[in-house]
DNA sequence: ATTATCTATAGATCTATAGATAATGC
DNA sequence: ATTATCTATAGATCTATAGATAATGC
């Protein structure tokens, strides 16, 4: 019986998460874990008996998880103002893996059964959505905001900040730039496009 | 020697173009293309020699061209005004299969070899990119934007109109509510969130 | 003859399992 | 004894190639 706390499992964990986030489920092998995590990919099954599947639902569920919490620490974190909670909200996303919301609903869930993606999935875009939505609508209550459906702002929100990934490192290329040009990003969604 | 405008060959290219573009490069075998057109396997290497990495640069390519074309059209057709523009933007993207920039950029471009990922995700993005940032400058050059840097605001555009496709079919069950969701995403963008 | 397809198969992975072996704890 | 790892291997793909075969055009 594995036991939990182990280092290896965490290793093994750890691989797999960043793995399965660069290249989603079909992009890694058993091997490629058992690589990163310095043991052969055979010993994994001890770990994680239902193989690739249960790794990959593991460490998902576990790195939304994480965002959920470091999403709402740093809106708690940021005070009442909107701007600010979302500055934060961005900042924890540039720090962060990139997350592509869109590789995990058309690619990695449909390898996956139906049910275990349904799941997994909802449960995904709960964790990221609902801090981001709540931040807008405490700023909503107040009246400050034009926002009509918080959830699916909240959804675009995610959408716009991440898309700073996908700009070519050179013009990226340290975490202060990327920090940076989220923040402008959410800048231009509060504030709008066209002159005030 | 392969003719071009054959038959068989396009209904290659359209196979592998809509399963490359759902599924990935490493989410699609040889065998899954030769099914969907309707042949064996084997018979794709008369098309294509060079086997299913010269499948996927051509069909995306072809595909970011496409969407070139197609942009460039809807902006052209919206007249003068640049919310009419974005909104005929947003309505195309909203009409077409989904673009994972993100998972090309970390999942597919890695299994390519190196320079032509480079060439071929520089080719794609800037084709999304391009008539975009157009639109944006023009709207800029009249003194009607904040925005800063076109090029930046483009990228953003396009992610933050992509993520409707990562919310739920339940919520967005058919092509009208998509669209309307698709332009009511710019609007957010271009008035900002924030009560004027 | 050329063109377009197929069958068969080699060789390389990949997932998964069985069973051996070494290290640790009683 | 239990725990953690390894080796070896089965069985299922996957990509790619060779060579057969059918259809078409001269």
């Amino acid at each position: 019986m594995p036991t939990k706390d182990n280092t290896t499992h965490q290793r093994i964990l750890d691989a797999a998460d960043r793995l399965f986030a660069e290249r989603g489920y079909s992009g890694v092998t058993l091997q490629d874990i058992g690589q990163a995590a310095s043991l052969r990919h055979a010993s994994l099954y001890y770990y994680a008996p239902r193989g690739k599947e249960q790794l990959y639902i593991e460490v998902t569920e576990r790195a939304f998880q994480r965002h959920n919490a470091g999403l709402t620490d740093a809106i708690i974190g940021a005070g009442g103002d909107l701007r600010a909670q979302l500055h934060a909200a961005a900042r924890w996303f540039a720090s962060q893996a990139p997350i592509d919301l869109g590789r995990m609903v058309r690619s990695d869930m449909p390898a996956l059964p139906p049910e275990e993606a349904d799941r997994l999935m909802h449960a995904c875009l709960s964790a990221v959505r609902t801090p981001i939505a709540a931040a807008i609508r405490n700023a909503a209550r107040k009246g400050l905001l034009t926002v009509e459906d918080a959830d699916f702002a909240a959804m675009g929100f995610v959408g716009l900040v991440q898309s700073i990934h996908n700009i070519p490192k050179v013009f990226l290329p340290t975490a202060e730039a990327l920090e940076l040009a989220a923040c402008r990003a959410v800048d231009m969604l509060l504030d709008g496009w066209f002159q005030r």
